[in-house]
DNA sequence: ACAAATTTTTAGATTTGTCTAAATTTTAAT
DNA sequence: ATTAAAATTTAGACAAATCTAAAAATTTGT
């Protein structure tokens, strides 16, 4: 029997890091890319790998790369569990649109209350993606990867479903409202541009062009 | 025009226990009230007092004692506005019991998000009473304090109806739950007993013999 | 009013999470 | 294979929030 520690705040936001940088696969992370992406100093990740080995929450070796252990996959899952059902709950109960929500999910995910997160999958019918088209884990940490492809890697005449984003950015999102470009829309492409990559498209019926940049950072789902 | 400080969740909490404390009253609040109320040591309690000072959120005299400003007062009945409609939510809408609330909504105060509380609020139905019964500050700060009487303290023959509880423990309310006692019951005295001051009342109709313990924390609201 | 008791503050230490700058290890290049 | 570059760790410092023990101020009792 592992012994129970608490997991800090600080100590939630690298775990969900390493898992975003390295899945649940046992491939080693580099402090280096912990740091990037954290906006923190490799130092600071080198003293906190330390103490989450501690913990038994990641596998680290000097030099080598940090890594989560079962348990730390499983703190991961929870973490993110939490932050997308909170997602959806400030779109479906609240209104908020869809690039104000991940502000205040970042606060929402660090309750401490297995009831209460629950209740809210209980309240909004157990969904199985958030706002943004990601998967949500179930309570044991299982969760379906959806079938998709970046919309700049399908093939011409492809048709499909925009099921979700890659770039979070409310930037982005702002941008993909203001063109009407939501989750659930069927897709078609029409052409594609050799010289900068950009895709003609037909949306909801309506045709549009697209930049490369925005096709990259689109998933669908193929037609079957 | 006041500088603009960043609330830590530990000032938040210094805050509110001296509003709990003091009201918005001027009074002075003593080092040591304040550090038994929350678990500390009064040395703690003077540290954060000169924090707060600094941050224009008290009146700080040294020796002397420690009153919220009217920028703390905001800020105390902000922290006591979301505490309480998070506890609403939690009841309303998740199915907590009155007795679990308190523990979460510890946590969910101190999310900052304006337009998460004021939805919250409206998808509410913007309460005036939390599940205690104790009045919930509107966005602007201000609240009714109801017309309320603690059980013990009126005469006999006295009716009304139970609008509160002063003891919030989940003990107190777990007793109350399995005595079938809640908010909104009608209540009659009939008799008091010299010997213990126990009461014997009529509630919701049935008989009902009950300790002084218990009458000195239950609020009620007498018929007009 | 003055000594004793109580309250409050100060001084110095601790923990957590972070940083900078220097040292070390690994990786890459010729 | 040796050196240069890049990545990583260590050492020492800092701020926030807390504590203990000692000093100082206030209050109380006679």
């Amino acid at each position: 029997m592992e012994k129970l520690f608490f997991v800090t705040r600080s100590e939630e936001n690298y775990i969900k890091t390493i898992f975003h940088l390295g899945g649940n696969s046992s491939a080693l992370i580099a402090t280096n890319a912990i740091a990037e992406q954290m906006e923190t100093k490799p130092s600071s990740v080198t003293d906190m790998a330390k103490k989450l080995a501690e913990k038994g929450l990641v596998h680290y070796k000097k030099y080598q790369g940090i890594s989560l252990t079962d348990i730390g996959i499983k703190t991961a899952l929870s973490i993110i569990r939490k932050h997308r059902l909170w997602e959806v709950f400030l779109v479906k109960k609240l209104d908020f649109t869809w690039d104000e929500v991940h502000e205040v999910a970042e606060q929402l995910e660090h309750i401490k209350s297995e009831k209460l997160i629950d209740k809210i999958d209980e309240l909004l019918d157990f969904p199985k993606f958030d706002p943004h088209g990601d998967p949500i884990p179930s309570k044991d940490g299982k969760f379906m990867e959806r079938d998709k492809q970046l919309l700049s890697d399908v093939e011409l005449n492809t048709e499909g479903v925009c099921v979700g984003v890659k770039d979070t950015s409310a930037a982005f999102l702002k941008f993909l409202d203001k063109n009407k470009i939501a989750l659930g829309n069927t897709i078609k492409v029409l052409e594609k541009e050799d010289f900068d990559q950009s895709l003609h498209i037909e949306m909801e019926g309506k045709a549009l062009h697209i930049s490369h940049q925005i096709a990259s950072n689109l998933y669908i789902k193929k037609n079957d």
